[in-house]
DNA sequence: ATAGCGATGTTCT
DNA sequence: GAACATCGCTATA
C-alpha cells in the first residue's frame, strides 16, 4: 500500500485512481463527517486544456501550484464549491477533483447542512456542501488539517471515462469510478 | 428516468 | 461580455 504523501507526490492519474475508496474526512465546526471516495478526475497542469492551469498561474488556481496534499477549493457557476487535492511536485499544477462519494460518517449533520436527506454527496458541489468545505479551505493541507484522507485505497474494480462537464480535452478518459464489490453504495446512483 | 432551464458570481478574453 | 470541472426544480414518460 502506497502511502498517501507518496501517492499525491506522483502522477496525477496515479494518484486519482489511488484515491479511490480512502475516507475524505472533515472536521469542520467540530463535527465529524466522512465519505469514501467513489468519483474522481484528473487534472494536469499546462498540458491539459480542461485543467484550470492550462493558462498558467491565477489568482483563483494558485493552490494547484503549492505542495502535494494542498486543497484547492474553488467557486463552480458562482453557486458552488468544488474540491480537489494537489498532486505531483511543488510548483507542478495538477489535481484530482473529488466528484463524489458514499456518505460514511456524520450522516446526520451532512443531511443538515444539505437541508434534504438524499443526494448528500454524488456530485463535486453536493460532496463540498455536506462536508462543510467552503473556499475559505482553499490552500490548507489535507496532511495536517481539518480535512484528511485516511484509511487504505479501494478494493474493487475502477472504472474510467471521459471527464464530464467540460469542454476541451474531452476524448481524455481521466474520470475514474469506484465500481463497489460490495452492497450498492448509500448515495451514488452512478457507477 | 431523462431533458430543459434558470440561478449566480468569479475568471478570463 | 462570455464562459464556466454544477445543482435543483419542473415537465414529460
Amino acid at each position: 500500500m502506497i502511502p498517501l504523501r507518496s501517492l499525491l507526490s506522483g502522477p496525477v492519474v496515479t494518484a486519482a485512481r489511488g484515491l479511490l475508496g480512502r475516507l475524505l474526512v472533515s472536521d469542520v465546526g467540530g463535527v465529524r463527517t466522512a465519505v469514501i471516495l467513489t468519483e474522481v478526475e484528473a487534472y494536469g497542469g499546462v498540458d491539459d486544456e480542461a485543467s484550470h492551469a492550462h493558462r498558467g498561474r491565477s489568482m483563483r488556481n494558485a493552490s494547484m501550484f503549492g505542495a502535494p496534499g494542498t486543497l484547492y477549493v474553488y467557486r463552480s457557476y458562482g453557486v458552488h464549491w468544488c474540491v480537489n487535492l494537489v498532486c505531483g511536485p511543488t510548483g507542478t499544477p495538477s489535481a484530482v477533483l473529488v466528484r463524489g462519494g458514499e456518505a460514511h460518517s456524520g450522516i446526520v449533520e451532512m443531511e443538515r447542512r444539505r437541508a434534504r436527506v438524499d443526494h448528500l454527496c454524488d456530485g463535486p458541489g453536493k460532496l463540498a456542501q455536506a462536508l462543510g468545505i467552503t473556499g475559505e479551505l482553499d490552500g490548507s493541507s489535507i496532511l495536517d488539517g481539518v480535512i484528511r484522507v485516511e484509511g487504505p485505497s479501494g478494493v474493487g474494480k475502477i472504472r474510467s471515462s471521459p471527464r464530464v462537464g467540460i469542454t476541451r480535452a474531452t476524448s481524455l478518459p481521466w474520470r475514474f469510478v469506484l465500481v463497489s464489490e460490495r452492497m450498492g453504495p448509500v448515495d451514488n446512483p452512478r457507477a
